[in-house]
DNA sequence: TACATTATTGTCTAAATAACAATAGTGTTT
DNA sequence: AAACACTATTGTTATTTAGACAATAATGTA
C-alpha cells in the first residue's frame, strides 16, 4: 500500500468532507480515494471518517490523526523543497507575515527594492496583527512585535518597538505640555487596540507600573489614522518611533520626555523581530530575503 | 511512485551504508533500493548518496534531508501507533528515562507494583543523567532535573529536589557543626558530578550568591558511593531530600540549617519532572503510567 | 594483477492502483 | 410520502509500479 497516497487522500477527503470533491483534485476516480482510506483505516484497525452518502466526517480519533498528519506532510514537503531547492538560485513563492503598521512603513517599501534584486522570488505578503502560525508553516518569514519564539524558530532583533508618546504642537499649546507621567491622566488620548486589546498607558515609577491613562478620544488598530487624529491636535499618542519619525522630523508631532518610563504593557523591551525557522534558512529564497532584511534593518 | 517506501529505504541505506544490507533488512533484492532511490532522487533533483561499489555514503543535502525525513518517519510512526492503540487496554513497551539516583531509589521500586497492576505493558527503563532526547522519541516518559522543556512536551512536578546538606554524628563531633553557611569552605565537602561537571556549593546571602565551597574530599555522580562515605564521617555531603530521608530517619546523617538559602545553582525552585509529549497521552500505555507515577508520588 | 564484493541495469513476473460501470444508500424537495 | 439528485461503495478490467532474478560494470583489497 502506497501510505502516503492514502494519507493524502485522506486528509483532502477530511477537509472537503466529500470523496468525490477530493477525488476530482486528484483526477482520479471517488472509487479510488474510498479504496484507499478503507486500506489506510484497515491498517490502523480505526475508523478515521464517519460516513453517509450525504455527508463525510471525521470521527474523534480521524481528528486527532488528521492534526497529526497534516502536519507531518507539511514537513515533508518542506524538506523535499529545502532539497530541491539546494544550491539554486533563488526563486519561488516567498510568504511574508508582519504587522500591518510596520508592513506598510518600512517592509514594503524594502520590498520593492528586494524584488527588483530577486526577480525570480514571488512575493506573498500578508498584514496582519493576529500572530500567524510560523511552525504550521504557512509563512517563511513573519515580522512580529517582541515575544518570545520556540526553540525551532529563530528571531532576529529588527528594530525598537517602544512605545513613546507624541503631541501636535497646537495641543500642547492648548492643553499645556505634561509635566510628569502622572500629569498623563488629565489629558485626551488615542489609543491603539491589538488584538489583545486596547493599550492602556503605563508609567513605571519606583519600580510599581501605574496606570496613566487619559481620557479616551479614539482607539484604533490602524495606526495611520490615529496619527492623522494626533495630528489635528486631537490627543496624546503612544505608538513606535519607526512609525511616528517621519512626523517629528517635520514637526507635526513632537515626542514628549519624562523623569519616569512610559510604556503600554509591562514588558519594557519590546522589539521588532523577524522569524524564521532555522531549517528554512537552507531554501535560498528565505536566505537571501532573511539577509537582505537584517542588511536592511541597520540603516 | 510509493515515496514513503523510497524514504525508508533511503534512511536503511544511509544509515547502514549499503543497499545490499539495507536490502536484506527488507527482504527485498537489493536491486529495488537502488531503483527506489534513484527514483527519489530524480524526483527532488538531487543526489542524496554518494555511490561507489565499495561505499555509500551521504551528500551534504543528503545529510540535510536524511535528518528532516528520520524525523517525520519516527512523527508518523507515533501518530499512527496512537491510532492503533485508541481505545485500547494499556499494553506493549513502555519506554522510560530517568536520572540515575532517583531511578534506582524512588522509581523502579514504583514500577515493580505497575508491573503488576499492568502486566500486559513490558518496561524498557534506561537511567542516565545525561538528558535524553523526548522529541526525537526515543523514549515514552523521561525523568529529570528541573529543567524547561519545549511547548509540545508537558512537564509535571513530581518532588522537590533542592539540594539540602547532611553530615554524620560523627563528623560534626569531630569538626564541630557550621553555625552559618560561610563555614562550610572551613568543611570537608563530598561532591556530586553532573553531567555539567562538579557542583560547588553556593549560598544567597542578601540576593548575592557566594561560594562557599569547602574543601575537596571526594567528587562522584554516584550519590549511593557518596552517602556512603557522608555516613562514615567524611564530609558534608549536599543531596536531595529524597535521596538522603532514610538515612537522616535513622539518624545516620543530620541535617544542617543555616540562615541563608543553600544551593548547588542558582536555580533554587530546582524539582524533578515527569515528561512526556503531549499526544502521546493519547496513548493507553503512556497515560496509564502517568497517572500511575503521579499518583504515586503524592505519597 | 587477480579477486571478491557491490551497485546497477535488463527483462520478466507479480502486485497494487486507477478506470469505468453499476449499485445502494441518504438527505432534500415537491 | 414519494420521487429525485447526489454520493459512497463494489465488481471488473486495464494500467502502472514494484519485486525477482540474472548479468554486468565498477572499485577497493589482497
Amino acid at each position: 500500500m502506497d501510505q502516503l497516497r492514502a494519507l493524502r487522500y485522506f486528509i483532502k477527503v477530511a477537509e472537503t468532507g466529500s470523496f468525490t470533491k477530493a477525488a476530482s483534485m486528484f483526477s482520479v476516480p471517488p472509487s479510488s480515494l474510498s479504496r484507499r482510506v478503507a486500506d489506510l483505516e484497515k491498517s490502523l484497525g480505526a475508523t478515521l471518517l464517519k460516513r453517509s452518502t450525504r455527508v463525510v466526517k471525521l470521527t474523534e480519533v480521524g481528528r486527532i490523526y488528521y492534526n497529526d498528519v497534516q502536519n507531518i506532510l507539511n514537513q515533508l514537503e518542506l524538506s523535499n523543497e529545502t532539497v530541491r531547492s539546494y544550491q539554486t538560485t533563488p526563486k519561488g513563492r516567498l510568504r511574508i507575515s508582519s504587522m500591518v503598521g510596520f508592513g506598510e512603513r518600512i517592509l514594503m517599501p524594502l520590498l520593492d527594492a528586494f524584488s527588483e534584486q530577486y526577480p525570480d522570488i514571488v512575493l506573498d505578503v500578508s498584514l496582519s496583527d493576529e500572530l500567524s502560525m510560523l511552525g504550521r508553516d504557512e509563512v517563511d518569514i513573519a515580522i512580529r512585535g517582541g515575544y518570545a519564539p520556540n526553540e525551532r524558530v529563530l528571531a532576529k532583533k529588527l528594530m525598537d518597538n517602544r512605545f513613546i508618546p507624541v503631541a501636535a504642537p497646537a495641543y500642547l499649546a492648548k492643553h499645556g505640555v505634561p509635566q510628569n507621567a502622572i500629569e498623563l491622566r488629565k489629558h485626551d488620548g488615542l489609543y491603539f487596540r491589538t488584538p489583545s486589546g486596547p493599550t492602556p498607558w503605563l508609567c513605571k515609577i519606583d519600580g510599581q507600573w501605574h496606570d496613566v491613562t487619559g481620557r479616551t478620544v479614539a482607539v484604533s488598530n490602524n495606526g495611520q489614522w490615529l496619527i492623522k487624529k494626533a495630528c489635528q491636535g486631537q490627543g496624546i499618542l503612544m505608538s513606535t518611533r519607526w512609525a511616528l519619525a517621519s512626523y517629528i522630523q517635520t514637526g507635526e508631532l513632537q515626542e514628549l520626555t519624562f523623569e519616569h518610563e512610559l510604556g503600554i504593557n509591562q514588558h519594557t523591551d519590546m522589539a521588532v523581530y523577524l522569524l524564521y525557522q532555522k531549517q528554512r534558512y537552507l531554501v535560498p529564497k528565505v536566505k537571501v530575503a532573511v539577509d537582505f532584511l537584517l542588511a536592511s534593518m541597520k540603516n
